[in-house]
DNA sequence: AGTCTCTTTGGAAACGTTTCCATCCACATA
DNA sequence: TATGTGGATGGAAACGTTTCCAAAGAGACT
């Protein structure tokens, strides 16, 4: 039995004894047909076990019923939540999802927006390094193909779902303020191609500023830091002044929990620490992760109705932030002050100091 | 400035001024051509800024060069980290990934299926919850696309990349009883729709009485219970004299740490819990997690690998099982003589005890 | 000069669909 | 009976490609 080619609206209509136009018509419910056509022509597809050639459909129409996803990574549950909220909301419209991941690459960016365009998608979901920069983005705009980001704070001439990531790290800021610490600092893992990062520190920076903060200590560790805690902890070691600590993002919060531990500094009493994203797992630590909270399948289902939308011809248009909240763990605390005391003797100046590892 | 329809080979051909069939062998570099005109065809295209429209490719040759990957879930990482490995395997291979999610529902792969099969995708990568009961699978097989199922254990007529979970399964009881636990349990939250929970649970049981243990309680609990430690713990409390716990993945596991947490059980003194699946998280918990290290992208990417391999000829056949190894948490220790002493006059029977939740 | 070969080229069909348009038929109205 | 109306139907073009095939031209050989 060899693969036999699959019936076409063709052989659908010879063996209804009919028209290929009017077959159509049938299969689509597009157009008028007696009682009597409609019965054979559907029994015929049934027999057959016809189905429609998306590219056939596709060539014709000009609509391929596919929208482009692209992410930096799967391997990131916060964007892995993103596209499956995007997912969940295309699910009965009748849109396929074509996904690429850059690697926080930006050239894989734009290649990969080319693809996605030579596949002709009708709409384009994506989280990039520099969505204002990217010219296979340009191209997609001007040829009419709506454009939802999601993750990026709002951006000139785009339409993006978000979470004020200025904002809400401006929250974490008066919140050390508030429980007393006075020297703080900022872990990111990739600083320069996330401007979701920036745009934390930014914000960060502003409210440490306005509520007479020290200027935040920014830390930009690499992956193998993120990966072994030791060698975090290393890191670490070089910030004794810093009581608290905000990381960009939950896993990174949960890594310093455990360099921490290593340094034998206790969280919150020796370190105090807030994560974001609110990834769940935060809830079920020993010591409950101190997180904003946000929802990425939430974000990726606001950015999907923006596109179906969009794709629906009612427009897109920006919509105002997603809310967050801040999730009280037991990871913030009151500085203790015999630690900052003792410690401040061995502490290095450190309103910008060098982020590299120490070798080993 | 209107949306202007992209340019076809047929722009490129005229302001080359040559026919189609040059313009289209030049383009893919598929036949002969002279350099003069190799240079004019050339140079039209990229002024014309032209690409390559897939749906009239695929509609003439019959190749999408698109894969199908049907996963479950993308909430769960560790799908999302496999689908990460398809990607990143099919990288430099020209296909594109058209993604679904079933979220755990029989009828929805088979949807999904029919989906993909109406897009003509070349090729098929999924875990589903029957495959080998699936209509539009077997409707795949017989068009001659090559499917590739992953985290499936092998199965009749269809190629599967996994890990061996019976056997995994049966290390986990191996270590409880070279640990001197008696009573054990096998905690699972979607034991019905998943193979690979049933297989684990078979491995277990099979080596727990190989080993003379008890026979393992299978206790199989609700979404809610797994988000709420509160309400896991009142399920857990009811198994007071399992001493050791094997969580059918690695989050329950860490909801278990929790809930214990919660009655005020000591783990690993007074209860052990190992995990399965070997997330990153896991190692930096304040008790590190014991539990059966996989690795979900490998896993992607190996049976992307083998479609790979199917769509240039080489025939797809089944390779054996990834590797697995067992992590050393801090999680699994001896039973404590005591709690079970003073326990076990409250414990209930407890061989194949009722899998429900109590009633709140 | 005639014949052959080889390379370069373009015309046209085919892939599966949708849709415009014309035709046909039945029936109602004048 | 002639005219008009409106629904049902099918032919054919078009969408953007690839590829088969034939034609045309250039040398090289007899």
């Amino acid at each position: 039995m060899l693969p036999l080619p699959p019936a076409t609206i063709k052989d659908v209509a010879r063996l209804a004894g009919c028209g290929i136009a009017t077959a159509s018509r049938v299969l689509n419910k597009s157009g008028p047909a007696s009682t009597d056509m409609r019965e054979r022509v559907e029994r015929a597809a049934r027999d057959l076990g016809f189905s429609f050639n998306a590219a056939g459909r596709a060539l014709q129409s000009r609509k391929s019923m596919t929208i482009g996803c692209l992410v930096p990574s799967l391997a990131n549950p916060v964007f892995a939540e993103a596209v499956q909220g995007v997912q969940s909301e295309l699910l009965g419209s009748g849109y396929q999802i074509l996904i690429s991941c850059s690697n926080y690459d930006d050239a894989a960016d734009n290649a990969a927006i080319t693809t996605l365009l030579e596949n002709s998608v009708d709409g384009i979901i994506a989280t990039m390094v520099a969505p204002d920069r990217s010219a296979a983005l340009m191209q997609a705009k001007q040829r009419g193909i709506p454009v939802s980001l999601m993750f990026h704070d709002p951006l000139d001439g785009m339409v993006t779902t978000y979470v004020d990531n200025f904002v809400a790290a401006g929250e974490v800021a008066r919140r050390f303020a508030t429980s007393g610490h006075r020297r703080v600092g900022f872990l990111a893992l990739r600083f320069s191609t996330s401007d979701r990062s920036r745009n934390r520190y930014a914000g960060f920076h502003a409210q440490c500023r306005a509520r007479g903060l020290a200027d935040p200590s920014l830390i930009e560790i690499s992956e193998e830091e993120a990966r072994y805690p030791e060698r975090l902890a290393a890191t670490l070691a070089r910030y004794r002044d810093v009581t608290a600590l905000f990381a960009s993002n939950d896993f990174l919060a949960i890594a310093v929990q455990k360099a921490a531990r290593h340094l034998g500094w206790q969280v919150p009493q020796d370190l105090s620490v807030v994560g974001f994203d609110g990834i769940e797992v935060g809830r079920l630590l020993e010591t409950p992760l101190t997180t904003i909270e946000t929802s990425p399948e939430a974000m990726g289902q606001r950015a999907a109705q923006s596109l179906l939308n969009a794709l629906q011809g009612l427009g897109l248009t920006q919509q105002p932030p997603l809310p967050f909240s801040f999730r009280e763990g037991e990871t913030l605390a009151a500085p203790n002050p015999k630690r900052t005391d003792d410690d401040r003797v061995a502490a290095q100046p450190s309103s910008v100091p060098p982020a590299q590892a120490p070798k080993q």
